[in-house]
Formats: structure tokens, sequence, C-alpha cells
RNA sequence: GGUCCGAUAGCUCAGUCGGUAGAGCAAGUGGCUUUUAACCACUGGGUCGCAGGUUCGAGUCCUGCUCGGAUCACCA
């Protein structure tokens, strides 16, 4: 391969600078079918796609557009949703469940359904075939939720052709359903009508190809069950959830739905309490307000060096200085830190603020705000993870010091050794929602320091079965102190500890101008969504977690610099 | 980074004491055509993660490596 390039490029009288650049670019260019691996089940997808080609003109239509009977745009979910479909569906299914095994339902009751079906008139759905198609049934997913359809050998389906006109082939609807493969995109036009087995189906009167599947679909029973596919490939691990039969838990789809559903009423709970969403830098000249190590960038144009944010929280409280009572930014920080089950390079926070607010005000809405997207995002407060019940309708403050001595009586507590202890004998075992409050201020450079004891810092973490979600504390507003805090800090860097806060001096000069009391907290979304959805690694709530680069099969760390040249 | 576990057909997995590489699904051919993971018959499909070693003989034993998982340390 490399000799022919190399001829044709001599014989263009490339300079030989210019011909090793392009041949080299060329070379690194992976072919087709290194990518899309040749196997009997391409092969045998490829001959179909060929054959359908050949009855439908085009087998990747621009569109189908879908019909509008439940309401709306007719999803298969939407469909199945739709409360007069929904309700005849039932009253068959309560036929159905009075029969024997193989008793199908009598005639006269499924005619007079199907006739109440059919007054629904002409339904458009579409998409991926389950199944393969053997036999008139197949059923077609949305992604979601799946819905049966049948083509009759006899009845004489149409075949929507993809010729820019959609020109109707009465003859060719049934050959072009047997050319179809499990994964396959369809559209059908048809009647919803009840089958002798009592499941709603759409009978097909004309049938468009809209998408082929070229790679074989994961086992219809089992999935993907290897971590490494699912991960990096997670369009596989979604198709693979959509098909599967039966399934234990949640569905790959399902855990981001709750996902969403989490977030989105975070959101609503904290715009109905009058907070308002910002966006503040990503990129940022100093990695502060948290303590963790960054990703380092640079930018070409200022000439400077850029840390990805590690966390959002100065700026919000910049904001807050200038007048944004109540604040709050939900997306992602960089830490540049171990990958673990609970660590991912990149994560979610949720961080908000509100003026006037101390650390116990913000421990009592947090409470309201956990309980309420709990609930949203799960229908109840008791959440089931790893064989614990976690209820979230009960929070518990312990302090510290209080929470040591309760799981681990024997140690003798100072201040120089509590975090440790708290961290060896507690941590794993605050199962329960659980704030710890009464925080050592030496740890804690930006919280502000309880009226009673000056040692203590006015900060609480929010611990669930034995992981840190939430971290929250009333503000240190004095600029001065602030400063002070900072210049500590540095000194335990320079005493090497790597992860000690930077001084921010355009905070301090913000500060200066006067910050009303505030609380602040910052909340992990990601922890939040693995508790939600009884999920053991941060991995499996991340559409697509950080993994080292896939290598190709034979490539060697060398490259092709041993090949003959 | 340390420790432990894993990698076998497109997918899910067996593979005993070291002795010719197996099943289900998926694929192909034929049958059937209101089925529920459709079914029946037949067929094709393998660099057993990679590289070495021991052995007459290695999927199996040993060493190294790659990738992944769990766990410990650090971190949210």
């Amino acid at each position: 391969m490399r000799c022919v390039y190399s001829a044709i490029f001599q014989r263009c009288l490339l300079s030989q600078r210019r011909l090793t650049i392009i041949r080299d670019s060329i070379m690194s260019i992976p072919a087709y079918n290194e990518i899309i691996e040749e196997n009997d089940q391409t092969e045998a997808r490829l001959a179909s796609l060929n054959a359908l080609r050949e009855l439908v003109g085009n087998t990747y239509p621009n569109k189908f557009v879908r019909s509008n009977v439940s309401g709306g745009e007719d999803t298969i979910t939407d469909v199945k949703a739709f409360g007069p479909v929904a309700e005849i569906v039932d009253e068959i299914a309560a036929v159905v469940a009075t029969l024997a095994e193989r008793e199908r339902p009598p005639a006269e009751i499924k005619d007079a359904l199907n006739e109440r079906l059919r007054a629904f008139g002409t339904v458009r759905i579409a998409g991926r075939l389950t199944t393969p198609p053997r036999g008139n049934f197949v059923h077609l997913t949305d992604g979601i939720s799946k819905l049966q359809v049948y083509c009759d050998k006899k009845g004489g389906a149409a075949l929507i052709r993809n010729d820019g006109k959609d020109t109707l082939d009465p003859e060719n609807g049934w050959n072009a359903w047997k050319l179809l493969d499990h994964g396959d995109f369809i559209g059908v036009e048809g009647y919803l009508f009840i089958t002798n087995t009592g499941e709603l189906s759409v009978h097909i009167e004309k049938l468009q190809f809209l998408a082929k599947a070229m790679l074989p679909m994961p086992d219809k029973m089992h999935g993907i069950a290897d971590a490494e596919i699912r991960q990096r490939q997670r369009y596989y691990d979604l198709i693979g959830s959509s098909l599967q039969v039966e399934h234990e838990g949640l569905t790959t789809r399902e855990v981001f739905e709750v996902r969403a559903k989490t977030i989105s009423s975070l959101r609503r709970f904290l715009e109905d309490n009058g907070y308002v969403e910002v966006e503040t830098p990503m990129l940022t000249p100093k990695a502060t307000g948290a303590a963790a190590k960054p990703f380092k960038t640079h930018h070409n144009a200022l000439d400077i060096d850029l840390y990805a944010r590690i966390a959002p929280e100065l700026y919000l409280k910049r904001l807050v200085v200038g007048g944004f009572e109540k604040v709050y930014e939900l997306n992602r920080n960089f830490r540049n830190e171990g990958i673990s089950y609970k660590h991912n390079p990149e994560f979610t926070m949720l961080e908000f603020y509100c003026a006037y607010m101390d650390v116990n005000g913000m421990m009592d809405f947090c409470e309201e705000l956990m309980r309420q997207s709990v609930l949203k995002a799960t229908g109840g407060f008791v959440v089931n993870y790893e064989g614990n019940q976690v209820d979230f309708s009960k929070f518990e403050r312990v302090t510290m010091k209080d929470a040591v001595a309760r799981y681990a009586p024997q140690v003798a507590v100072d201040d120089t050794n509590i975090v440790a202890a708290f961290d060896e004998h507690v941590e794993h075992n605050l199962i329960q929602p659980t704030f710890i409050i009464d925080y050592p201020k030496s740890i804690s450079p930006l919280s502000k320091a309880s009226p009673e004891n000056p040692e203590i810092a006015e900060r609480f973490e929010l611990f669930i079965n034995g992981m840190e979600v939430a971290n929250g504390f009333s503000e240190l507003n004095d600029p001065k102190e602030q400063y002070e805090r900072f210049v500590d800090q540095m000194s335990e860097r320079e005493r090497g500890d790597e992860e000690a806060m930077v001084l921010d001096e355009d905070y301090i000069r913000a500060l200066s101008y006067g910050m009303p009391p505030a609380a602040g907290i910052g909340i992990g979304i990601d922890r939040l969504v693995m508790l939600l959805t009884n999920k053991h690694s941060i991995r499996d709530v991340i559409l697509f977690p950080h993994m080292r680069p896939e290598k190709k099969d034979g490539e060697k760390d060398g490259g092709d610099a041993g090949e003959a040249s």
C-alpha cells in the first residue's frame, strides 16, 4: 500500500517534505473495514442492504413524519401511554388474565375492542427492530418502550420507495419485510389492533425503510455485560438496554432518565425559590475555590496558562458581592486526580449561594431540596442502595466530635487527629443522610468561624451511604481574614501540600467591596444520582466516563516505525 | 502506585486431571406464518487478550505485558 501511494505522489513531483506530510497523514487514516470489522454478520447485513436498495432506492432517507393520534408526535411510548389506547389495552389485559395458558380471548370481545382501535384511524410510528423479523411480527422500540407491528404476507403491505417522491410500490412490502435485520429502523403506517394474545399492535399498510444496522445487536436477554464495552460504546449499551427482554434494576436508559429528572427537579426547586442560574468560567487563570490538583492548558493568543476550574465557588461569591442574592451554577468541575468508583476527572456539581443565610438555614434548605428532587426522580423518599434503605425524609445533624465518640469511643480526639479519626472510623458508617457539623477551621479556609468557638468553622458535610454528597458553610466575608486564611494555605503549599488553596487576589478585592452574610453549598450530582439509581460506580451514571484510549488489535507502542519502507 | 480478580464465536457464557474448541442467542438455507426470548431441521462462524517459557502435547501450568473490574492510599 505504502509503495503505491509513494509512487503516485512522486509522479506528482511534490516536494519531499510535503510528500512525507501527506503520505503520513493518509497512512494514519484507517480504512473503513479497519473500523467496521467484517464478519459473517456484517456480510449478511450488507447483502440485505444491497437488496433493499433495489427495492427502495435510497436506503438512508431523510425523514419520516409520525402521526399525531396521541395528541402530539406519536412516539411509541406516547401511543402506548395515550389514555384511550391504554384503556383498551387494560380491558383486554383483564380478559386475558382470566384465560388459561393457551386460551385465546373471545372473538366478540376482541372484535369490539379492535373496532374502537380502528376509530383512531391511521397511525405512523417508527423505531428500531428489537428482534430479527421472522414471521409476521416484530417489535419496534423508540429507545424506551416497544410496540409490536404486523406485516401480513397476503394482505399486501405496500412499500414506500425512498426515491425523493415517496412513491408507493404496492407489491413489495412483504419482500422488503423479509430483508429487515435485527436493529434496522423502519417507519410504518397502518391501524392499531389487538392480537389473539391480547397485545396492542400496528397492522402495517405501508412500510418505509429508514436506516440499516450494519453491526449485530447485543444479546437480547443479557444486554452488554462487559463493563469496558458498556462504557466505551455507550450507544451500544443503550441499544442493548432498549432491546433487553428482562432486566434487574434500572436499564441504562432508565438510569439516565433518573439523572435527567433529578437535575431538572433541582433546577425547578431553585428557580421556584428565587435562585438565578449563571455560568462562570470553566477556563480560569487560577485553580482555586477547592483543594485539588487542576488540569492545565495554554491559551495561545493571550499567551497565558489556564486551568480547568476545580470549583466555581469564588466566582459565584463574586456575584453575591455584585448583588445576586440567590445564585446557582450546575455544571462540570475538573480535577486531575485518581479515577475510582466515586471519582471521575470531570464531575457535575451544583453550587448555590444565598445572601443573609447561615449554615443552619442552608442545611434546612438543602434537606428540602434533596427531598423534593428525590421524590420527583424516584417517586418516593426511601431509596434502596445496595441493600440499605436510605430514607431521605430524615436528615440527622451530628458534630464531628460526637460522631467520632459514637463510632469510635476508644479514640481520644483532639484538634490534630479528629479529621483522620472521622475518616477512618465514622465516614463509612454514615448510611442515612447525616450532616456532620463543626469542622475544624484549619481545613475550611473559605468558611466563617463559629461565633461560639473560633477554632470551629460553621461548616457541614452531608454524608449518605458513606459518601460525601454535599459540603456547605457560612461564607467567610471578611476580606482581611480571608486574606490571612489564603496566606496560611499558601504556606501549607510551600510545605508540600499540592492541594492547599491558591490565593486569589481579585477575590480579596471583591470581598473588600462588601459581601453580605451568606451561606453556600456544593452538591455532588453524580454521587446523588448513584444513590438514586442504586449504582455502585460513578461510571454507571456518567454517559461517557473517561478511560484510557482504545488500542487497536496488533497496534504496537512503536507505531508503524518497524514496517518496511 | 500496591493487592486481588477477569479477558474463549458478533453477544451471553461453559470448558473437569494438560490430550481434536463447546452451548444458547445472533447469522445462512429450507419449512411454518396471529407470534410473545416464536418454533422445527440443517449449515457456516475461533490468532482462546498479546509475547515468551515448560511439555511429546497448553484455552488449561509458569513469566512478562496490554486492557478492564474490585479494593487500598489521595480526592468530591
